[in-house]
DNA sequence: TCCATATTTCGATGATAATGGAAACATCTA
DNA sequence: TAGATGTTTCCATTATCATCGAAATATGGA
């Protein structure tokens, strides 16, 4: 018959739309409640609870208890990495509305993969600091360069801090919408944090777009020379 | 509710385990008809080509005809590249036989993926293109240097018929097995079958491992410095 | 033209699994 | 301790879909 990993068992939890619904909102880095996710597919709690246990179970979610809550997120870095290539070969979906034709424009333009930026601005802001010589390719990760690390210091994010997590430091992640590879990893976190911290961007309720800000677009222009 | 492309759509088609094994047979890149991949599904024809309908509908799977026979494929590049990525997150199947553990071995070690080398073979081989100087990295791509160039057409790999071919003439895919990156495209593809022509490799039946032969690890000791 | 082979269409069956109501459970607040 | 909120468990219902037998279709060869 067949040998080699399944392939089957993994397909089969996104293969659900409430459950893809689930992870399409969870491909925003962030922990949800489990009412907010299940109202977002569209089916009562209980259902969702079900769906999100399953997925527990095959070590695609993780779910985090603080009081009287549970907050679900993605279990790690690689399945939004599968999730996002997912995509790639996803079919456009057909506009229904006005606003999800707005909400598909503002997800392209710049949104959050996980927990770093994506999307125009995410792919603009990587070739910006490769354009600069802060950063170099490597195989299927990036190098911050010694002028990359001045560079990431005067910009006040605090590298050794970065360091210290224990995750990958940097790394490269394609983009399904630009099909090009941007900046991720902790470095690539830190930098988005550090965008949110100033205000450059802000994020869009209920969707994984970000926004560009008025102090965003003149900040962008001047540190690192993008036209958004 | 959500915006964006449908995930459950694509993943919906990898979800079923019959089809799950079609996919992964033609993994190795080659044409199948479809009486065999139902007899590797374990399933009866008619079920067979109620799958296939329904993955080319979706752009998965392509058919050509030929006379009386039918063959089916992978659409393309870039589903093959969907699925390696699957195989990286899907538990390791649970070894259940000596025979499939082998298999699961010759497989890691070398094998097609699509239409070009991967596993151990293929990355060592794209490792030692690079250590030379004959190929460098470039963004989610490679780029083969006139060194390289005169390498490969040392080797007698005609890269004017490689570079009319309407496909992309090189590119990067990353192993699930290796979790690097190894040589595809065009390129990749035309060294694969100047392997086998010269018979260094060969393909093992029914699996999509490849053998490297007696003649191939002098071969590939020699010129390409790998050991094997 | 007729038969053999490969594949598809149709239709019925059966298995699987998503769903939501009811109720239990956990945790925080008053 | 009681009530409120968020979540899970249990269970019955229902919808979906993979499967295969039977028959139709397509193609090549005799």
């Amino acid at each position: 018959m067949n040998a080699g990993p399944n392939i089957a068992a993994v397909a089969k939890l996104i293969s659900e739309p409430s459950r893809a619904v689930i992870l399409t909102v969870l491909l925003d880095g962030r922990f949800h409640p489990a009412s907010s996710l299940a109202y977002a597919a569209g089916i009562k709690p209980q259902t969702a609870s079900f769906h999100l246990k399953k997925m527990i179970e095959a070590n695609v979610v993780r779910v985090e208890k603080h009081g009287r809550h549970r907050y679900y997120g993605l279990e790690n870095y690689e399945v939004a990495e599968v999730l996002e290539s997912l995509l790639s070969l996803a079919p456009k979906v057909e506009v229904k509305s006005f606003k999800q034709a707005t909400n598909d424009k503002a997800i392209r333009y710049a949104r959050t993969c996980y927990d770093h930026l994506a999307g125009q601005l995410g792919v603009k802001m990587t070739d910006s600091l490769l354009d600069h010589g802060f950063l170099e390719h490597r195989d299927n990760t990036f190098n911050l360069t010694p002028e990359g690390e001045k560079f990431f210091r005067d910009f006040e994010i605090d590298l050794e801090q970065v360091r210290k997590k224990r995750r990958t430091y940097i790394h490269k992640c394609l983009d399904w919408s630009e099909r090009r590879h941007h900046i991720a990893g902790a470095v690539g976190n830190a930098l988005l944090e550090r965008l949110i911290d100033l205000k450059w961007i802000e994020r869009v309720p209920t969707i994984r777009a970000v926004k560009v800000t008025t102090t965003g677009k003149t900040g962008l222009q001047e540190v690192f020379n993008i036209e958004m």
